[in-house]
DNA sequence: TGTACATCAGTGAACGCGCGTTCACTGATGTAC
DNA sequence: TGTACATCAGTGAACGCGCGTTCACTGATGTAC
């Protein structure tokens, strides 16, 4: 074990993931806007007027972390691309991508849905921003399915929101499933909605 | 104008629905666990110290607003049951119920969606509870559907639960449309939604 | 390489503020006779 | 109907607490020469 010498710039990166980190922590079961500054700083192991070398405002890391969660959920979204199983059955891949990835980064994903909704502040509507993009690029991938591809992007856009809206509460329902029989039940269910919303699409014709 | 003699449990009672809506006003834009004793009191007229007279705690007038809110979700339900509209084109009369319920008690379904997500307290457990009771409802009045009848009540649950899912999602839209045009949009896509869900159901076949 | 100075992440005392809750109280309304 | 007492919604002072933010500071790391 060798003594590492660590510049001071590498030290204050620390510092600064401590805080998001801790911040993250402390959201597992309340909602930001309850989260204080000092109880952050705490959490970091720092003083609380040291806050103030990382983040202008508690609203500032709030933002931060939206930014790092939506990477996590854009990656779910980049992975489905490239996954060869989505080509012989894209419902029950997606499915497992998503289940995957929620248990990877469970705490991004609550803080997301818990936030989402949370009221007028900046971080809520940086939630908002972000997920209209993430149904966008849905939207676009949604198109180059065959059945899909004479669709204008009105209806594009508004199968995508459905599968967001599904996909939203399976997500809450993988985070309060607390086992893997549990979890087996909501990927299960999570499978069966997608399939009824894609065999909608055959019979589905334009109106006016 | 006659003055009009009030017994003091008529005042109490008041007093009562003065904080509960000067509650429910504060959080036209905030989160539940951000409001405080002392400003719901404040908002009713009356000293911190008198909220103990009708609630022991901000908890339990959370739960009491719930359960208020609850009763308007409950109410468009049972509207739609009754409809005589619902025979001819189920989709666009629900879609126009939930469009006037959800303008008549915008508070009640703003406040519902905030909290069912906002934590792990009394008042997102007790939504929680209320809206699975609800998507129940809703499975046991699918069941009368020519196509859903020989449906299995998980399937029933799984549709109920998306069509929920894609409520909820229209209900947030709505609140957030600025404008009779901006909601006209809403009720379209809200209704192609459910079209999609519905075009499924012939398709559907049960497995294993 | 050694020295002298600059930078700056983190410290600690202090502030004024709104919070939930206690307590003894007031005075109008209600009830028993 | 009139009187004497009980009830109880609302009052107001007081408390200890955690909050965000200010400020002058310390001392290790970085930089210029």
């Amino acid at each position: 074990m060798t003594a590492e010498p660590v510049s001071r710039s590498e030290r204050k990166q620390r510092t600064r993931r401590a805080l998001l980190d801790g911040a993250l922590n402390l959201l597992a079961d309340r909602v930001f806007a309850t989260l204080s500054l000092r109880e952050v700083t705490k959490s970091a192991g720092i003083v609380p007027t040291a806050f103030y070398r990382h983040f202008a405002s508690m609203e500032e890391l709030g933002v931060v972390l939206v930014e790092e969660s939506m990477q996590a959920l854009r990656g779910m979204l980049r992975a489905a691309r490239r996954d060869k199983r989505a080509f012989q059955d894209v419902i029950s891949a997606s499915v497992a991508l998503l289940e995957e990835h929620v248990r990877e980064h469970e705490d991004h994903f609550r803080f997301l849905l818990r936030e989402r909704y949370a009221g007028t502040g900046a971080v809520p509507a940086a939630i908002g921003l972000e997920l209209r993009l993430f149904s966008s690029e849905l939207a676009v991938d949604l198109a180059r399915f065959d059945y899909l591809r004479e669709w204008d992007t009105e209806d594009l856009h508004m199968m995508a929101e459905l599968i967001v809206a599904a996909m939203q509460a399976t997500v809450l329902e993988l985070i309060e499933a607390n086992g893997p029989e549990a979890t087996a039940r909501v990927v299960r269910t999570a499978e069966k909605r997608l399939r009824l919303i894609v065999l909608g699409v055959p019979n589905w014709q334009r109106t006016s």
